[in-house]
DNA sequence: ACCATAATTCCAGAAATATCGAATTATAGA
DNA sequence: TCTATAATTCGATATTTCTGGAATTATGGT
């Protein structure tokens, strides 16, 4: 992954609200959860939800998928699992992953 | 680290010249980098470049000690490994670090 | 067709961010 | 003390972000 689009990535995570959000899908699972079910866990208004939800999806950090009137929502690990590569080579000391143990 | 706290670093983090003067600092090692030689590589002006750094210093992603009449800039790696340590209990899937290998 | 639910888009205002030239502060050398 | 260098702060503007009520779109049930 290349820096900018790193930056961008990492600034959809850099706001409580948006942490909070992908936190949540995180831990919903591969069910994931639908919009609605976040936004009431989470007790924003729908519009306000809504855009934040779209900053992730634009970031490539969510997933949406329809089911009847409902908008199920799913982290994107693999996107995300790309930016935590990117923060290990060029964001920490080489030896990172043996520091933290 | 609270989610609070990531939110702030990953926004801090989440600018593309800030990143990359992250990502020199973590180049630079140990020794750092002092303001203007970094200011120099980046190519940019001197007062946009000190709001930079000050944003980065502020979220704790850097420390500054002064040598004469240079500021030498290190990336707080500990701070950073915090950081790291949230994204992968918060953010990512269990087993992260075996997929990705 | 009509009504209800789920979610987004429209709109607008307030606040924060990004940018950078000019002025200022801090340090050091002659 | 005068001058030069290193960096920040001041001041001002343009842009973006954040927020949320109101209107709208999409879907499904009766």
């Amino acid at each position: 992954m290349e820096l900018e689009e790193a930056a961008i990535k990492l600034e959809a995570l850099g706001n409580p609200t948006r942490l909070a959000i992908y936190n949540g899908l995180v831990q919903a699972g591969d069910n994931g959860s639908t919009v609605g079910e976040l936004r009431e866990y989470l007790d924003i208004p729908a519009s306000t939800f809504s855009h934040h939800i779209a900053r992730l999806v634009n970031a490539g950090l969510l997933t949406q998928e329809r089911e009847s009137r409902s908008l199920i929502c799913r982290a994107n690990h693999s996107n995300m699992d790309s930016l935590m590569e990117f923060l290990v080579l060029n964001c920490c000391a080489e030896d990172w992953y043996i520091q933290s143990e």
